[in-house]
DNA sequence: GGCTTTAGGATAGGAGCACTATCCCATTGT
DNA sequence: ACAATGGGATAGTGCTCCTATCCTAAAGCC
């Protein structure tokens, strides 16, 4: 199919597309001839792809450069859903953290490369992970320090149940994304997936609280 | 204080601060003659609220006004904390779910107004909620269906986990949000820690794929 | 062979958002 | 009295994600 069949079936118009094209998100059609390229039904699933990850898990065209450059550069499936998990975690190394805001205190309690005593200790132990050093888990030490300082923190029973929870998900996670008949498939569901947990988590926690509300004032407002 | 000091005192330019009561975020400062107004502590406050508001949870104007509002408003404080969690939620009435893409398959397998079998009942009925229609229940029958729809189905175990943590969880932050002082620090705890456990869920399911990953395929990249 | 259609590159325009900068004037304090 | 300041009004900026227009050259079609 050509650009415009390409459009019609996608739903996008011609305009994205060539601007998909530009950004380097959509790779360029088969040149049939100097004016003519032919497109094939993996750009409408990149299309889609594309798509939902703007529109669902509300990435930036930069992100979605990031995750879809390391997957047309021929990387490990492994690797590129990786390179997912950092972008959607937001701590793609170049693009770092840009809100620090005024903080509430210093720092953080952990020093600088202290290999004792993380924040995430004990449930990399409790969970029997692999307690090799990784941006997941930097990430999650940073998390946790960040929730103490802002006065949110988190009990370890909280905690052991959202890894139990976790480790069951990834599992699942692991499985889906290995049946996944393309990497753009795999990536849109280990994506989506990620996205669509946090915010099943949030709906959860709205309405645990709206539950607790009721029960100690018994018939407030939801 | 007035306009100058309140800008140095918070770090935030007298312009924006000005931007900030023209939006009606921030109340105007108590008129001493007519061009000279006094702002307090209270001021100070709000503007880390909205701060955090805007750089942390990442809300916009429009949805820190409608919180705002409720607070300035003199509605009753669990009024204003169901606000946060509308707001924060994305399901506030008005605001209207905007993203349907083009789906993955028809709608839903959920009736329209179907008081049986919808799919958080059985959460409900686990963690003994009260059984009441409200924002959140509806949110979360909602994000389970979509979540079926999308090909990322969650298991009754898993959701049995999750809401087994956010039934402690909710029950400290309803202690938290007692105990602040003022009704702004409550929606900052509220705002903020939903927020923050969200983003911790996405953390330690980054770092339990990672961790399964690794264990399968033992070696691979992080 | 000529004429309309089309791909795709270049470039500019536009909408939405969160500010930011400028202007202005009345008051204020010295 | 006169420079300084607060605060209202208004316009502009920077960023992002498109969208629209123009253009050229080749293609297809008769």
């Amino acid at each position: 199919m050509q650009l415009n069949e390409l459009s019609a079936r996608s739903g996008i118009s011609t305009a994205s597309i060539k601007y998909y094209l530009r950004e380097g998100l959509l790779r360029p059609g088969e040149a049939v001839t100097a004016t003519r390229a032919r497109y094939g039904e993996h750009h409408l699933r990149r299309l889609e792809l594309i798509q939902a990850l703007r529109q669902i898990v509300g990435l930036g065209i930069e992100q979605i450069r990031t995750i879809l450059s390391a997957a047309d550069g021929g990387a490990p499936r492994l690797e590129v859903l990786a390179t997912v998990q950092r972008v959607v975690l937001q701590l793609e190394p170049h693009g770092a953290e840009a809100h620090d805001a005024k903080g509430t205190s210093g720092e953080a309690p952990r020093g600088e490369g202290v290999a004792s005593a993380r924040p995430g200790d004990a449930v990399v132990r409790l969970r029997d992970w692999p307690d090799e050093e990784s941006d997941a888990r930097s990430a999650l030490d940073a998390q946790l320090a960040h929730m103490e300082a802002l006065g949110v923190p988190v009990s370890p029973e909280v905690l052991d149940a959202y890894s139990a929870a976790m480790d069951t998900i990834a599992g699942l996670d692991l499985q889906l994304t290995a049946e996944a008949a393309d990497l753009d498939r795999a990536i849109l569901t280990a994506a989506v997936g990620m996205h669509m947990h946090s915010q099943l988590l949030l709906k959860l926690l709205a309405l645990a609280q709206a539950s607790h509300a009721i029960r100690r004032f018994h018939g407030g407002s939801a």
